[in-house]
DNA sequence: GCCTATAGTTGGCGAGACCAACGGAGCGTA
DNA sequence: TACGCTCCGTTGGTCTCGCCAACTATAGGC
């Protein structure tokens, strides 16, 4: 029988995020290894496949990642060959990062993970609250 | 200027809610370190003012914290005289964790930081937004 | 008197977010 | 043209947080 936190935590948005956050990881995480992938590979094939070949840097600005955890990723994601890594001949210092077909695969089969993971996650709430809570995140992030 | 983010990333709760978890954490412990203090150290006040001189247990069960954790924090907070272990005497494997007046001082000059990141992180959304908000992390949190 | 469960403590691990420094390369400007 | 500033990728760290394993001591049921 779990024991109610305090009224005060309760109350504080911050701690819940953190709570829920952890929870929604740590379903994600096991989803993912699952079929032996991170979190970070499923952000970074998302902004390769919907924004064609890019700059690590683009990729790191669109996901919210430190520029050292996208070399480090994408090292990984291109010894599985799921990316190829290319300098960008308008600019030597850029790599640009392609999906290859086996990385549009990866990434699908990661993708019905995570859906698995949100299902359950969201399980108690309708879809109503679902969208509100949502847009609500939605907006909180794009500052 | 904020490139935006892949749309599949945008509608991924656990994504959104990794991402606004980390601001909101980033926010709190900026304000938390202002005045020397941890975020745990909130949460193990909280809960000791709220019920009483409590087990450690219980603060880890109500608080969703590991028992080393909380064991390592409360002996922070002791050394700081904030709040006062002593064996159950009902049972002698027991610690109960009593607050003290500095303890209870120092839980309001956490809170006041705590309540300035709150309204900080949650300044875009609309009075009834951060309710069903608040409403919806709770649905999500009880189970 | 056993056996299991619980409480506290210690030590460690892994994921994530973040920071500092470096070399290489673009770009604007004097 | 040469200088300075900025950006990109890479390496090597740090810190928080959640979690797990092992150990001792004790409670409670059998």
């Amino acid at each position: 029988m779990p024991l109610p936190p305090p009224q005060r935590l309760l109350a504080t948005p911050s701690w819940l995020l953190t709570q829920v956050a952890a929870a929604a990881g740590r379903r994600s995480r096991e989803r993912c290894e699952a079929v032996g992938a991170a979190r970070y590979h499923y952000a970074i094939l998302c902004a390769v496949e919907e924004f064609g070949p890019c700059s690590q840097a683009e990729i790191g600005a669109r996901c919210h990642m430190d520029r050292k955890d996208v070399a480090e990723r994408v090292g990984e994601l291109e010894r599985q060959h799921c990316v190829v890594r290319c300098q960008d001949p308008a600019d030597p210092r850029r790599k640009l990062v392609t999906l290859t077909d086996a990385g549009r695969a990866r990434l699908e089969e990661i993708a019905a993970e995570i859906a698995v993971a949100q299902a359950d996650l969201m399980e108690p709430l309708d879809d109503g609250e679902r969208d509100a809570l949502v847009a609500a995140l939605q907006k909180l992030l794009g500052r």
